[in-house]
DNA sequence: TTTCGACTGCTTGTATACAAGATATTGACA
DNA sequence: TGTCAATATCTTGTATACAAGCAGTCGAAA
């Protein structure tokens, strides 16, 4: 196969981080730089380079003289980031609900009724469905509100793809059974902005944002164990939802 | 200078960044690869290791074939770096009033007991006054209600020296005048927390963390202006405290 | 057959020569 | 004196040789 030469460090590195947030490089898998070598046509130091940058954002590990490996999710770290990004962005909300004009009312319509367009063939024409252009549209939404309280920089914090997170998204998407849930929820978030109702908002993102461990549930400790570090203790409480 | 040759990687990352965040190398100063080598005896591979890890916590900026500069401060990231602490912190707390116990409450009231201890010669004898440990003992309050929430990760995510918060508060520590507030600020925590009062722990918190930007306040624009990136379009808003 | 040791080939870590851009210096020329 | 171009010297980027640790293979000896 010919080296991808074509592609500067940034792209090369976007490229390599897509491909372990969608598995195609899974948990456990070893990257080595002679194969980003090979495949980037790079030398050693830009490769390490690569490498290094991928270890500081939590997708591998190095380890000295052994390899580098795409590291394993952690439940609990997850656990922890779905609470960041639950008690952020219900504060966020909150805060948006108070101060958001007609025109932004507008705006978060326009978003969803173009998240049911997008979500329309996933129940009429499965083969039709556009699972990432789903995920673009949905996570617009959320980065809406953000962007309206001059929250970009927090917003762009909360969804890049360090750690365990993104993949763990990931992993319920992939799969396709988020679409029903997202859809009625971001429905009923749509619903509280327009009525300027906050006092239901709280158990309605923590629906929304645990959805994921809810709907993968045991799967967990199934179909996906080998992508997930060992257990250790009482992380399993994790499904009680807090 | 005698290299220092004792040092491993680690130590040489965290003594760089102590050296950054308590302003040895001020925002815009220039850390090339070659001082490095020089410093702590190594060959520019490593050193160039060291200048990307800081440049991945958002501590130096390397502008290719020009330098690697301390980056400056960006008061707006610290405003939504502050909402976020606000934000996690208030659910944090509200949690922990919930789910604590006597032997909890017990703990905190030893560590607020420690942290007046160690405030005592602020006031009375200014020479022996430890803003180190004063610092430490405060963040280890903050600390206790994550660790109790089983949030340790998130704790860490949040008081990790990335980008510009950081700093920020170190500016604020530095003065010393931080003294009086915290020491104030923590006692009506604790006191909430003996109380099982959560009403008023909003407000309280949002005095507590934006304290920062109130007791800096127009220094930004005066004594320490360099340290900050050009402000432009209304981010004097910061001082409304949202 | 089992055990154990040398060895071969992998990995990343380090040092360093060279490339190439940015900037300051210098000096000739007007 | 002022201007501007050549140049010297800085910076980081890249390629690569060598170092050194880990792991699996192979084979000889018990």
């Amino acid at each position: 196969m010919a080296a991808e030469v074509l592609l500067d460090h940034e792209q090369q590195y976007k490229m390599l981080e897509a491909e372990i947030l969608r598995f195609v490089h899974k948990p456990g898998d070893i990257i080595s730089e002679s194969s980003l070598c090979q495949r980037f046509g790079l030398s050693r130091t830009p490769a390490r380079s690569l490498l290094q940058r991928l270890q500081s954002n939590g997708l591998i590990r190095i380890e000295p003289k052994r390899g580098s490996i795409v590291t394993k999710l952690n439940l609990n770290v997850i656990n922890q980031l779905i609470y960041e990004r639950f008690a952020v962005e219900t504060m966020v909300l909150r805060d948006y609900i108070a101060a958001c004009n007609p025109a932004d009312v507008e705006r978060v319509r326009f978003l969803f009724y173009q998240l049911k367009d997008v979500a329309a063939p996933y129940f009429d024409d499965r083969e039709a469905f556009d699972t990432s252009r789903f995920l673009t549209v949905d996570l617009s939404m959320h980065s809406e509100w953000f962007r309206r309280m001059n929250l970009d920089y927090l917003w762009q914090r909360l969804s890049s793809p360090q750690s365990s997170y993104t993949r763990f998204c990931m992993l319920d998407i992939l799969s396709g059974n988020n679409v029903p849930d997202v859809l009625e929820e971001h429905g009923q978030l749509l619903h509280l902005i327009e009525s300027g109702n906050t006092t239901d908002l709280e158990p309605l993102l923590r629906r929304h944002l645990y959805g994921g461990i809810r709907r993968i549930g045991s799967r967990i400790y199934t179909t996906y164990v080998d992508y997930f570090e060992p257990f250790g203790g009482d992380e399993r409480a994790a499904f009680k939802e807090t």
